[in-house]
DNA sequence: GCCATATCGTTCGGTTCCAAACTATCGCTC
DNA sequence: GAGCGATAGTTTGGAACCGAACGATATGGC
């Protein structure tokens, strides 16, 4: 019992003692909480959308991001589609191959360099997509529901400028 | 040479097909645009902040994400620490594994709940904290440079209404 | 033509992460 | 006080993911 308010004195000590540290220093909370702000999202929406949409079709997320790619570019180079997935090039091997295994994309060595090799969906995978991306989105609306228009092209407009000034 | 133009009328006759069936359908473009922007900038700021800040202190995002909890928040219970970092808590008994084996971090039993379990910061947890944070805020700064104040604060507003929407 | 260099995709080793099964402990009920 | 749900943390199995090293192919200079 006197153990136990001890702890909890020490615990209430403690936090004193950082939070003072904390305010000693001109942190930027500003930005602090853009970008915890920006990583929690992106951790719920990308858990919710695994088990509440994918797991339906046995998808990953970025295994539907490469279909969704796939889908509106149309066939593309292993390296432009890791580009688009932004994914690592290793990590797209691994997966291309998953999908290929499962019948949803095709691999093509091109002729005119042996280096390259092109993906594509299969019919399968083509009606794959077709049934997702309609539940997919319908996600995405329902995890943005409580932003207006407005606040949502706001939202991706700020989202933009951050991702555009660190990636090119 | 016919064979590459050969392919290249067939890629745009795809990308025309794939808009044409897009096109058919309502799908919500600005909510699309807000969820792929949020994993995008996620995914771009975590790869980053990990190469450029906390590899040099061999830290991964989860990691730092533990010590800096517990430099807040002070000693924490595993579940509310899980919870704070946003991981599974299986994922989490792993992530203290390594701290505590590098000493960075210390697990107490509870002596009055023996299923408990305290962690907290080490001496050296603590130094290393302190000389990482400073870096890792310089670089949050740095990735939302492009944002003045007001944006940041409405971002990060948004994004706020995001996540509590769907944790709570 | 041939070697040096660059550029593809793949492979490899390691970490992060989740969900589900498991173990140990607690608290409640009879 | 023995059993039986509930609860806390750990273990397990597997996928996703990165960076670096690798092998194969192309290209340019000599």
């Amino acid at each position: 019992m006197a153990d136990s308010n001890q702890q909890t004195d020490e615990m209430l000590a403690n936090e004193r003692d950082i939070r003072a540290r904390l305010g000693d220093h001109p942190f930027d909370f500003d930005s602090l909480h853009v970008i915890s702000n920006i990583y929690r999202a992106a951790a719920t929406i990308r858990r919710r959308a695994e088990r509440e949409v994918l797991a339906d079709y046995n998808l990953s997320w970025g295994g539907f991001t490469i279909l969704w790619v796939l889908w509106i570019w149309g066939e593309m180079e292993t390296a432009n589609l890791a580009a688009e997935c932004d994914l690592a090039k290793g990590t797209l091997t691994g997966m291309v191959s998953t999908l290929e295994q499962r019948g949803l994309v095709e691999r093509e060595r091109m002729a005119n360099d042996r280096r390259r090799v092109t993906v594509s969906l299969t019919d399968e995978g083509l009606t794959t997509i077709e049934d997702v991306f309609p539940n997919f989105n319908a996600f995405e609306a329902e995890m943005s529901a409580d932003l207006d228009t407005d606040e949502k092209r706001m939202a991706a407009e700020l989202l933009r400028r951050i991702i555009t000034r660190h990636e090119g």
